[in-house]
DNA sequence: TTTACCAAAAGTGTATACAAAATTTGGCTT
DNA sequence: AAGCCAAATTTTGTATACACTTTTGGTAAA
């Protein structure tokens, strides 16, 4: 069971999504996708099963699967949740920590440092959300990678919507810092650190600004 | 899109397998279950595919799908993640804390205290699990809850497969003492509590018990 | 011009058909 | 008797067909 097939477009749209070039609230026919992937209607409905899974499109009876629209208290919920699984998390890792470890973080933060000198908003964007991602794997919980994982590609989907053009170098900066007190089996003030980083990044979002969309009765409400 | 006969077809196989009438490692033929339930593989197949997001079965590509048999490791991990969120949960729960809510969980263990009395194992195990799946949602933080449901459900499986007979009614104890700290609004209390509480059933499970199964390789391996 | 309504078109939900892969069976060889 | 290969069978993977629902577009009446 489990095609790669499917897997291909389930990566295809979800690229899509977070990318942008398909907005919030855009109607996905399943015909028209079986079309550009070349499948039939089978396998594209197993692929938008799986993305309304992952939070990135909504299903309705009867009436097709469009591009989710995370609501701010949706994105609110979502950032309390990675507060508490990532404050508990940057504790055990302190505890657990190892060279290697602090290795493959500083790494990843000089990865980011190349990401948010170009300009390319999406990979600088995903290698942000990634930092967060990789701390979960080297902790060996696949569990708990999965689970951030989810919860991220969520954030994604949600910092795209609000989240000003600004914020991204500051959460980079954050990292960094963090980093630094893992290094120093500092415990509390990376606890501290982490869950600082995720408010500024929750308080950064400006709820305020309008959604693009292509659904009229959403922009007209 | 998403049928409420799918719906159906879960709830009875999830129902199945956590009441242990389907043990881990069964195979779960498609066209057998489709002639059970009396519809097409089309919906077998969704409601299959569902499952295995929820961890409840496994689906081998090619080969079907089987009642997951959770590893030990993967028992540990799973309670480690609950251990993060539960702890954090029942501390913020403490500083939301209304009589209302209080009453809930209050009324919640009383129907336990039923349970744990009558010797119904699956139904008993059920409110037990139930009790942190409440909590979440009294929160108001549907994210939480979901996730925790998840998380819940996999333990479900893990307890019945591992768990000794003697814990369920010592949960049931713990399950009042944390009610109390939480009426007391006395949060370090209850969030050790509930520390202490998720350690227990943790360390209670049995994991050098062999699994009884029907599958033939694995039950003479 | 606006509203109500009906028919055509498009789209989703489910079943079935067909292709490809895996498992089983039976016989052959050693 | 044990091991192994090939045909037969079963089972999964994908496509297609058909029923039913929603949407659309246009016509007629107010």
């Amino acid at each position: 069971m489990e095609s790669s097939t499917t897997h291909a477009i389930v990566e295809a749209l979800t690229k899509a999504i977070v990318e942008h070039r398909l907005h919030p609230g855009t109607k996905l026919a399943e015909q028209k996708l079986a079309d550009h992937f070349g499948v039939s209607r089978t396998l594209v409905r197993q692929a938008l099963f799986q993305l309304s899974q992952n939070r990135l499109i909504r299903l309705e009876p009867a009436r097709g699967a469009f591009v989710a629209a995370p609501s701010v208290d949706e994105a609110k919920q979502v950032f309390a949740v990675r507060r508490m699984l990532e404050a508990e998390m940057t504790r055990a890792f302190v505890r657990e920590s190892t060279p290697a470890r602090i290795k493959t973080l500083k790494d990843h933060v000089a990865r980011e440092q190349a990401a948010v000198d170009s300009a390319d908003v999406s990979s600088r964007n995903e290698l942000l959300g990634d930092f967060h991602v990789r701390m979960a794997e080297l902790m060996g919980n696949t569990v708990l990678a999965q689970m951030l994982g989810e919860l991220i590609s969520r954030c994604a989907l949600i910092t795209l919507m609000y989240q000003s053009s600004a914020a991204a170098a500051h959460s980079h900066e954050e990292h960094a810092l963090i980093v630094k007190a893992l290094a120093a089996r500092d415990e509390d003030t990376a606890v501290q650190l982490m869950n600082d980083h995720l408010l500024h990044v929750e308080a950064n979002l400006t709820f305020d600004r309008k959604v693009p969309s292509n659904d009229i009765s959403m922009a007209l409400s």
